[in-house]
DNA sequence: GTCGAATTACTCGGATATATAATGTCCGAGTCGGGCAGG
DNA sequence: CCTGCCCGACTCGGACATTATATATCCGAGTAATTCGAC
């Protein structure tokens, strides 16, 4: 059970994107070049990031991605299942009613899977965890320890 | 981010072995005809758990597996990490100190990355939620929608 | 009848294939910006 | 000099390879029960 990749890319990402402050599009090219990762498959994250409502994009010539709302909107929960898509990690597949079965099948169907609802229980309080922490908070965490990180990566971005 | 299916077979196989308190070990065969999943790729996850500690095994004409300790001391975060690993869903490859660098390495060196620290964050509490959970929880939650089921589990077992 | 050793069937255990999902790449459609000609 | 149109380059977006992981299978090593023979 490994998360994907894709899902700390598009945190930094947005991060930066804030940081920033472009006032424009910013785009993948320069994301891609920033974290030292490929852009193609950068962009696709981005995208999924757009589908989900967190980044508007912009085509054309000046085109790229901005945040579609600020920090303080975007949970931790948010980019996650941007990423990862809505389906929980354990999937139940019933086998407790598989095989010479114990118990008659409609009794079964009527009482939910203890061993589920144990898993859920403890993807719920992730879920929780998640959502509680807005992208916000992780930025401020960042500029606490290091309060010059928005400037420098401005700087940086009008430099390259 | 999918988690094993092996995580569920070997929750219901330790519920059934509880249940059926054969005495003697329980063939890998005999597990697999109650869930109709494929003898040889459960008999893997049980071996998992037998590196785990949760079960033992016992080879020989007679052999199969038999829980090490009674379900009041076995959590499901025991199972989930007897299949999945000891390793953490997020990984964090530190992405943020890569390229033409904000900051200078050795700073951001000293500072842990915020948006790791925000996904451990949700990542303990789904462990904690796992670990408070043991599998005489869920048996027991079992057993009070459906009380025959010990019952007609070794009912099965000793007429097939 | 009892004891003991060889045999045999059964079970685990890990090495080996296959399927599926994650990672990475490529090319086309669309669009914005700039250049150029005309007024 | 200003305005409108055309061209071109840039960017996103999704379709297409490649690699890693999860799923599934197979066969050998080891063991305990059973059988057979000897005492």
């Amino acid at each position: 059970m490994r998360m994907n990749e894709g899902v700390e890319w598009a945190a930094h990402c947005c991060l930066m994107l804030d940081w920033l402050d472009a006032g424009r599009p910013v785009p993948t090219a320069k994301l891609a070049a920033a974290f030292e990762v490929p852009p193609a498959y950068l962009n696709k994250q981005l995208q999924a990031l757009v589908r989900a409502g967190i980044l508007t994009s912009t085509a054309g010539v000046r085109g790229g991605f901005q945040l579609a709302r600020p920090l303080t909107k975007i949970t931790m929960m948010d980019v996650v299942a941007a990423i990862e898509g809505p389906e929980e990690a354990f999937q139940c597949t019933e086998i407790r009613q598989r095989g010479p079965g114990v118990g008659t099948p409609e009794r079964i169907l009527r009482t939910p899977c203890a061993v589920n609802a144990a898993m859920r229980r403890a993807e719920t309080q992730w879920r929780k965890a998640l959502a509680a922490q807005t992208l916000a908070d992780v930025s401020a965490a960042v500029t606490r320890k290091a309060p010059k990180v928005a400037e420098q990566t401005r700087e940086w971005y009008e430099t390259a």
